[in-house]
DNA sequence: TTAAACTTGACTAAAATAGTCGGAATTACT
DNA sequence: AGTAATTCCGACTATTTTAGTCAAGTTTAA
């Protein structure tokens, strides 16, 4: 999973969205002028966001966008990578160049990757919208998996 | 913590090193045939990481490189860290243009981006080069911090 | 003396990122 | 019917970052 500033944009708009509200349209007007996001950028990011199927838009005057499903049943994962290529965290593909495929052996760091990937994951689609909102993220919660480890 | 391809080959690179034993001393033109990484690229990066002290060098004939510490002891954050820049997860310094410290709130997203950034430092805060030589980086470290949650 | 190896800084080509632009389609309201 | 608000779309582009090269050293073992 990327991350990089397309996919923090998209999260911070995808939040302010849901603290509006639940059922209202909301036109990428105000998103833009409340986080400080050029209108045409936006509309790029929500244009990925509603193929994605997690926002629906009414078109036309009085438009705007809502959630498509509740906010708790959002998570971030879904957000990123609607807007970002999903994978790139290590290079033992086919293709690479410097990957461990080429080779007979399987490269020593590649379990790390893999697990690396899945980590940033987990902890992508545990936290929902809904948690995001209402302040429940904070780092208490990789505190918490720490400790327990 | 920024995860780039250049992260990646400094971890593999490192891990080839810690392979091949404790207190010899490995030229890199060795590593660079094994990792088919290009020689002059690895030399950019063992700069670095021996800057920041992870590893020591002896010039000349017969020179090469080794670690500093025990792999036990030497975390792939340390290597990640040596060579890219620190941090790039959130942009809500004074410096950035769209973050929250502009506006007189936090941003609703502000404790979520320090919360990942914890989150993947804590993980490869935990690993060390003797954990990745062994092979004990698999998915299962990753399954059992999210079944402890 | 020679060759192996590290050291350094500057440079660059390519890729990815972030964001723009112009226009078209749709809808509410008057 | 007309107008303003709004989504929708694809293409385009400037900037930044990344990945990697290059040329010219310095140091040391044999």
């Amino acid at each position: 999973m990327k991350l990089t500033a397309k996919g923090r944009y998209a999260v911070m708009a995808m939040t302010d969205l849901a603290a509006q509200g639940a059922g209202a349209l909301i036109p990428l007007s105000d998103i833009a002028a409340r986080q400080k996001i050029s209108l045409s950028f936006l509309e790029q990011l929500f244009r990925q966001i509603r193929r994605a199927g997690l926002i629906e838009s009414q078109r036309g005057a009085k438009g705007g966008y809502r959630l498509e499903q509740a906010a708790a049943d959002i998570s971030l994962d879904q957000i990123i990578l609607a807007v970002d290529e999903p994978i790139k965290t290590h290079g033992c593909t086919p293709e690479a160049r410097h990957g461990c495929t080429g080779s007979s052996e399987r490269c020593l760091t590649h379990d790390l990757w893999g697990a690396l990937e899945s980590h940033i994951g987990a902890f992508m689609s545990s936290v929902t919208l809904a948690d995001v909102v209402a302040g429940r993220v904070t780092p208490s919660i990789v505190l918490d998996m720490e400790a327990a480890e």
